[in-house]
DNA sequence: GTCTATATTTCGATAGAC
DNA sequence: GTCTATCGAAATATAGAC
């Protein structure tokens, strides 16, 4: 399968760029296209000429961010020993994923979605696959290898999942989605505490 | 003090009901005034009279809401006997928590102040304050009076808050931040798996 | 495909009568 | 205070030349 990123002309993706910034830094209401065409370097004809409309670039403003965003959520397994603690890998894992909350480029577009999921709802859904979804997928699909290595106790490892998520977004993701500063160092207290927790409800006792 | 709704006339109010409900509905870009005072019933000419204009009648409705949420979200204690376990605290608070998540009017207000938080950046600050803030706070309290019972090993008890609270909004408060539709019967399972979890790591043996 | 210039609509805000 | 009627700005979208 082509992306369809590929198949955009030059003046098309310098449109979308443009687009993409506006429309996170000041919403979709509050962006209009003459100052898009003005950020892209090109006349609102062309925009026009690539572009149904306002909403149409919005969408594939979005869309294309959503991918993004599924290549940036990757996180990688550790490159330690071949079999590691259940610590070790939910540790590991917390840590990126915090990080990742806090890119402003993710967050960002966090926030555009929940802001004009009401205009655009399938919008909302193609976020939820590609981040939140995601990672809770990823997520439970390592709980079950944990699983079956004994390193957990065998419950309901998609509760544990969401747990364990929830635990890492924390006020910090509340806080992200409002604008407010973040609190600096948080998110790595917040990863610890986390772990622990979840050692301690799921984690067996060998 | 007095709040500044009983100083509102009758016509005011009706503006700002009405107000409350597009903004909700359709966000502040996608409202326009006229719509307003068709649903309130006024010429918009009214509405200049109690409102500097519609940024202005925008926070009018928002701060109200906040304070309308302040009152809502209040958890009561349970009227059960007088010393109780901390399961049991915790278990009616998550109950209490989960359902007014799900109710429409506090959704509603999320999403609206997250969505134009970049427009309004110091009403992120009074909406956090008035209902993510004060739970935290609130469940703080809570939690610092089973410590002195002995109910609760002598931890961090601010992280121990957060941690509950997350792990009660869940997946739930991202679905409902993007308009997706709530798993039925998600909620009480929830609670009862946070409670589980939070006695198994903060929970004191005896 | 791309531009300049313009058409057309929508919408926030107001003037003036009562 | 409230209404009807309207202004004027802003913004989406398009026409027509190159």
């Amino acid at each position: 399968m082509i992306a369809r990123s590929v198949c955009r002309s030059e003046k098309a993706v310098q449109v979308l760029d443009a687009a993409r910034a506006l429309f996170v830094a000041e919403g979709f209401g509050a962006t209009n296209m003459d100052a898009i065409a003005s950020a892209a370097g090109v006349s609102k004809a062309t925009i026009y000429a690539h572009y149904d409309g306002k909403e149409s670039l919005f969408a594939a403003v979005v869309e294309r961010e959503c991918e993004r965003t599924k290549a940036r959520m990757a996180i990688h397994a550790g490159a330690g020993a071949p079999v590691r603690t259940l610590a070790a890998v939910l540790t590991d894992f917390g840590h990126q994923f915090v990080e990742t909350l806090g890119d402003p480029e993710i967050a960002g577009l966090a926030r555009m979605v929940v802001a004009e999921s009401r205009r655009f709802p399938e919008l909302g859904r193609i976020y939820y696959d590609s981040a939140p979804g995601r990672m809770q997928a990823d997520l439970t699909q390592r709980l079950a290898r944990a699983c079956e290595r004994g390193q957990m106790a065998d419950t309901d490892i998609e509760t544990a999942a969401e747990q364990f998520l929830s635990m890492l977004r924390g006020d910090r993701y509340i806080r992200l989605l409002l604008g407010l500063a973040p609190v600096p160092g948080d998110g790595r207290r917040a990863v610890e505490a986390a772990v622990a927790t979840v050692m301690a409800r799921y984690g067996t006792p060998g």
